[in-house]
DNA sequence: AAAGGCATCAACCGCCAGGTT
DNA sequence: AAACCTGGCGGTTGATGCCTT
């Protein structure tokens, strides 16, 4: 029978969110912060599950996530933790300020492992593949829905993946044990990074699909108005004067911040001992981001 | 111009770990 | 100590748009 859904998915929305639907979501967490992310939905108006909302705020709508093309210096970082650390994306995504661990991953597959192999490289098919217990239940989950499965996708890409993943070698790699420290996260109060004057929300790329709220009849405007309280009063409110203007975001990318993250890592790595203690981040890193 | 293949990436799923009751 | 809850993670899927034939 297996586990309780994590929420009843009946009367719930799914798929692409609408602009609608972000600006519930950015707006309720501007004015109450992150957490409680299953009655979020409820309070914020929004017929999606918890979890959802929670991706969509972490992967998309926070202000600090860092937008447009993956560049070398972050690229060249990706690879290199990658090849230390494997498919642990939310640890490569910590070191990577403004870059979640979907997108990361995403890269990867989609880019970087395809270059690498051109290039001749042999490339780590996820290090977590090699003693974990989540691994192998996940490696037998994948075997049997090869074998199983006749209800899902395309075959086209079903056959594509599969090819795709022929061929990839998936030696037995044996991990470093590290403790490491958790991906940092950005609490409510960089918040005052101000998301109106940034306008966040409404660079927000929107869902191609979705016209209007009306058309689509996601929200209804009465919802969007009951939720979108006053930000000023939130406290959320950028002054000009304010000295936290400072936390603007304004990602640094040239003044060697990820290759030292890259170096602390390789230090630690090559340290003595099959445990290490990493440091904490480096100041003024990703603790003003 | 149409059809099929391919690439991309947002979203979902199931599981686990840690905290709370 | 056990049960439950929540947040977080990595793997996978599927919609969409682009490219090739």
């Amino acid at each position: 029978m297996g586990r309780a859904p994590c929420c009843p998915k009946v009367g719930m929305h799914r798929g692409p969110w609408s602009p609608g639907e972000d600006a519930l979501l950015a707006n309720y967490i501007q004015c109450h912060g992150e957490g409680n992310w299953r009655s979020l939905p409820k309070k914020a108006g929004l017929l999606r599950c918890g979890k959802s909302c929670r991706l969509r705020w972490m992967n998309y709508l926070r202000p600090d996530i860092k937008r447009g093309n993956i560049g070398p210096e972050e690229e060249d970082l990706i690879i290199r933790l990658h090849s230390l650390l494997g498919n642990r994306w939310s640890l490569i995504a910590g070191r990577l300020p403004g870059r979640t661990d979907n997108e990361i991953k995403n890269y990867w597959n989609s880019h970087l492992s395809k270059k690498l192999r051109k290039q001749g490289m042999e490339v780590r098919e996820g290090t977590s593949k090699g003693t974990s217990k989540r691994a192998r239940i996940s490696q037998k989950k994948s075997t049997d829905n090869v074998n199983n499965s006749n209800n899902h996708n395309s075959k086209s890409q079903q056959d594509k993946r599969k090819k795709k993943n022929e061929g990839e070698g998936t030696a037995e790699i044996t991990r470093t044990k590290i403790h490491v420290p958790k991906p940092t996260r950005f609490t409510p109060t960089l918040m005052n990074c101000n998301l109106i004057e940034n306008s966040s929300v409404s660079e927000i790329p929107k869902t191609e699909s979705a016209t209007s709220e009306e058309e689509k009849g996601d929200i209804s405007m009465e919802d969007l108005e009951m939720n979108l309280c006053d930000i000023k009063e939130c406290g959320f409110f950028f002054e000009e004067d304010d000295p936290s203007h400072a936390l603007a975001f304004d990602f640094p990318s040239k003044d060697g911040l990820l290759e030292r993250h890259f170096q602390e890592y390789y230090e630690l790595l090559n340290s003595e001992g099959d445990q290490v203690q990493l440091n904490p981040f480096p100041d003024q890193s990703l603790l003003l981001w």
